[in-house]
DNA sequence: AGTGGCTCCTGAGCGC
DNA sequence: TGCGCTCAGGAGCCAC
């Protein structure tokens, strides 16, 4: 870790550990078309198994993986894509398998040598760089689907916000019916895919909207607005190659740059720039959020 | 339907 | 200096 890193923890006042969302996936996505799209997988080394059992109820074991079976599936296929749904990354390896990554809080993909703490590596022919998955507090994951469309966690999810088909006025309407705080409303992933909490903060912020508002008292006239903020900020972190904090990296290991251009995540106590209140810190479902609360109704 | 609470995990902050 | 406690958080699942 940084010692900038520690100095912005102390200079916010909030440890701030904000993880990989859509501009962050999708930028790692982009890296790694280019870094291996094509490329043929020599070998899969699986350091830590917990990496392709994922967490079930109680915390336990998601699926039952036999060793090996990752590794016999994939050696020999050629990545021919990398796609995003959500936070998701979909390896496409075949008309029939493809195998999907979940950075959850602090998983990188990265291409380059061997990560000294990576759970996983890829090795592909004719090239020397692996592509190590490394993730410090392990709640990430790797797994197959011989369709991923059909993946449970791929086909629960709801609508991506910057595709050209995201039907505004359909998901306004079902927005409205909700009786959810806003905060939450936005970060279930079945609702939209793909916000976190800082893109949540941020276009909540933009929007003059409280995290606290129920979804059902939004007036009509709010929701292209949000929608458009929504789109701004996720455009803003794909624009700078995401936010890093702490553990976000790109696929070749570099930072975002994103973060420069936050304006209320991670600033607690600071004065808003539209009218110099101060910014309010507070947990809506168990999640942290920034508000300002004069500008935010 | 929404929310709270719990699980996975580890490192940072903090009290003493 | 260092130990032990608390907290954070994405997703899944359960209870209310």
């Amino acid at each position: 870790m940084g010692g900038d890193e520690a100095v912005w923890g102390i200079v916010l006042g909030v440890w701030a550990s904000p993880v990989p969302e859509l501009p962050e996936v999708e930028t790692v996505r982009r890296d790694l078309v280019s870094l291996i799209a094509g490329k043929k997988i020599s070998d899969v080394i699986i350091r830590d198994r917990r990496v392709l059992e994922g967490f079930g109820p109680r915390g336990g074991p998601r699926r039952a993986v036999r060793a090996g079976e990752f590794t016999r599936a994939l050696v020999g296929r050629t990545v021919r894509d990398v796609l995003r749904r959500g936070k998701y990354l979909i390896f496409d390896v075949g008309e029939d398998l493809s195998f999907l990554a979940h950075l959850r809080m602090t998983g990188r993909l990265v291409v380059g040598p061997v990560a000294a703490d990576a759970r996983a590596h890829f090795a592909f022919e004719e090239m020397s760089q692996v592509l190590s998955f490394s993730d410090t507090r392990r709640f990430g994951e790797l797994w197959l689907a011989k369709d991923w469309r059909r993946d449970p966690s791929i086909a629960a999810l709801g609508p991506e916000p910057l595709d050209e088909s995201f039907d505004a006025s359909a998901w306004g309407r079902d927005l409205r019916r909700s009786g959810a705080k806003m905060q939450s409303a936005l970060l279930d992933q079945k609702r939209m895919a793909g916000l976190g909490n800082i893109y949540v903060t941020e276009a909540l912020f933009l929007s003059g909207i409280r995290p606290t508002r129920r979804a059902r008292t939004l007036k009509s006239s709010q929701i292209l607005p949000l929608i458009e903020n929504i789109r701004r900020v996720l455009q803003e972190g794909l624009s700078h190659r995401g936010v890093s904090f702490r553990d976000y990296r790109d696929a070749r290991g570099q930072r975002g740059q994103a973060r420069d251009r936050l304006l209320v995540y991670g600033k607690a106590k600071s004065p808003c720039p539209r009218c110099n209140t101060l910014f309010r810190g507070l947990k809506v479902s168990g999640r942290g959020t920034v508000y300002c609360p004069k500008c935010q109704k």
